[in-house]
DNA sequence: CAGTATACGACAATGATTTTCATGTGCGGT
DNA sequence: ACCGCACATGAAAATCATTGTCGTATACTG
């Protein structure tokens, strides 16, 4: 009748390439070195783009997002295995990231919103700690693995 | 011998008068807000002080933390039970926030820690939702219950 | 191909939190 | 009680990831 049905998501090439950027990546990576990455891969994207394409990959649930758990709460974005989402267990030191099994947790937060009676209940869970490589050794600490972002 | 030891903590009139002002609240407060209620109390307290203060209670254990979900994630602190920290159900809508029983996520944290073989492995759970008075009726939405920071 | 709703990007704005740094104060030692 | 100094305080500036603005470009429908 009056408005025409358009369709919500446009194909574009800069959303194109930050998909393919993103799973170029391993494990998490932020808004900012992803652009990083994709401006220093000779695509010409903006930030806000990135900002933004992230953004509706979220809301799609095509990406899992863990928070930087010091002050500014920095995002960082995984793309999502097919089967639904996942939970991370992140070293502190050198960002390796571990999807974890998780069917427990779910089976706990179906639970509560039952008994409580809270209507679209959501949950966010997040595992952090020290790998085997980046325990602190009361003397011979070596140098970290790497900068942020191994994923198994 | 040489250094001399010093106590780790001073007790001081600020931070006596932000513990108290967090105790005087209901559920979660921002630091920001937190400030306000005690300036406007009366209480001349810089907001630096109020934030520093936080951060020390929560590195001492003493409150528990929940984050705003989008972007800047802001922090809400509350007082936390002698007998451990807890987990929230907390409305998106007004801020109702009520202590979960989370036994079964806190044995399942430390299965997998064990399982991955991680060390001082820290969680954060969150469970978000819309209690039953905020519940979005198709037509007659009532007005929320309050601002923020409900407990129970 | 035209029309338009949407996407893009350079840049400014936001806003909670942190940092600075000059000054005040708790507290252990004497 | 008095000193001395490490730590606490706060007003203001800095930080910084993220979002908003708005003029221009472009994908998609017809
Ligand atoms: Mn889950
Ligand atoms: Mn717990
Ligand atoms: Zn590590
Ligand atoms: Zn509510």
């Amino acid at each position: 009748m009056y408005g025409t049905a358009r369709s919500e998501w446009r194909t574009t090439p800069r959303r194109a390439a930050v998909l393919e950027a993103l799973h170029a990546c391993d494990g998490f990576v932020s808004a900012q070195s992803l652009h990083t990455a994709l401006v220093t891969d000779g695509v010409a994207v903006g930030l806000s783009t990135v900002y933004r394409t992230l953004r509706l990959l979220e809301a799609a649930g095509h990406v899992d997002v863990v928070r930087d758990s010091d002050g500014d709460g920095e995002r960082f974005y995984r793309p999502r295995p097919d089967d639904g989402h996942r939970h991370y267990l992140v070293c502190r030191e050198c960002g390796l990231s571990l999807a974890v099994e998780s069917e427990e947790v779910e089976r706990w937060v179906a639970r509560i919103a039952r008994d409580i009676g809270f209507h679209s209940v959501d949950h966010t869970v997040e595992l952090t700690g020290m790998c085997d490589g980046c325990r602190p050794g009361p003397v011979d600490r070596r140098p970290h693995p790497a900068g942020r972002a191994r994923v198994v």
